[in-house]
DNA sequence: TTTGAAACATAGCCTTGGCTATGTGGCATG
DNA sequence: CATGCCACATAGCCAAGGCTATGTTTCAAA
């Protein structure tokens, strides 16, 4: 009665979808890093993987593991590691999420560092409704761009 | 360019700090929901716990566990769970927090429920110093209230 | 061509946060 | 006052995402 059990969306629903986006936050994160790598390097090494991550280098070889089995990336034994076509377009959707989230950040007063920080943690959780306002934001608050 | 490579505050640096705000980011929510809990009926019952959380009795179970590891809460077994003062005042920042963060989302053009979605997850990401550029968006974007 | 260091893989361990199955305590009701 | 049901606890399992320690490859340099 007192959480109105004829809401659609429940307090128990929120707190699911909050749990499945911090499932694959990590996918994203090294998804993104490697296509980084990929634009810097030009290739993806578990080592800079792990150096990047900040992260011991098995935990970086375990992470590549989960990418292949999801599909997001490939790779040979010893060689580098490189995304799929599906992990390159997640990788890009990742990127300007981010890009998008700390530019909204700055825009409406935070600390551009604060804002590289903070948003590490909260583009995870913005669904394509909310990264739209964040765009319609922008774009309303610098007309002269 | 894009990453800043020389910046003070590292890549790897980032995803622990996202790392760590994980980590604290459900003892904040039982926490605040044992707060509510209290306030709406007196008393939280585990198995409020479980279904408000949307997960099985052993999970809350567990979770007060924590929260107790924690000095967060105190309980003796087959009585209600309570917050400590510690616990309380956590709870009570969470859910301050999590209403700025709503009617932030809000204000700059998020639909109510996408907000109140969105808002569970990065909530536990934002910063202090995010939180007052959200409070001080919101006093000067409502200055007729 | 050998060899040694760096890069990578593998094994094995930990904690967290889920789960199911099952044991036990508390309390209302017959 | 006995007993059965519901609430809770406990045991044991799983996957994810960390770690250290230790094999195995690769590659460059002697």
């Amino acid at each position: 009665m007192s959480t109105t059990p004829s809401s659609p969306v429940t307090h128990a629903d929120r707190f699911a979808r909050a749990r499945e986006a911090q499932s694959v936050a990590l996918l994203e994160d090294y998804a993104e890093l490697i296509g980084d790598l990929h634009a810097e390097m030009g290739e993806a090494r578990v080592a800079d993987i792990a150096a990047r991550m900040g992260v011991a280098q098995p935990t970086a070889t375990k992470a590549v593991s989960r990418l292949k089995r999801e599909g997001l990336a490939t790779s040979r034994p010893y060689r580098g590691v490189f995304l799929t076509d599906t992990g390159t377009a997640l990788a890009d959707r990742v990127r300007r999420r981010h890009r998008t989230v700390v530019s909204f950040l700055v825009a409406v007063g935070v600390p551009e560092d604060v804002a590289e920080l903070d948003a590490e943690g909260i583009e995870h959780h913005v669904s394509d409704q909310t990264l739209s306002a964040f765009d319609r934001f922008l774009s309303a608050g610098t007309p002269e761009d």
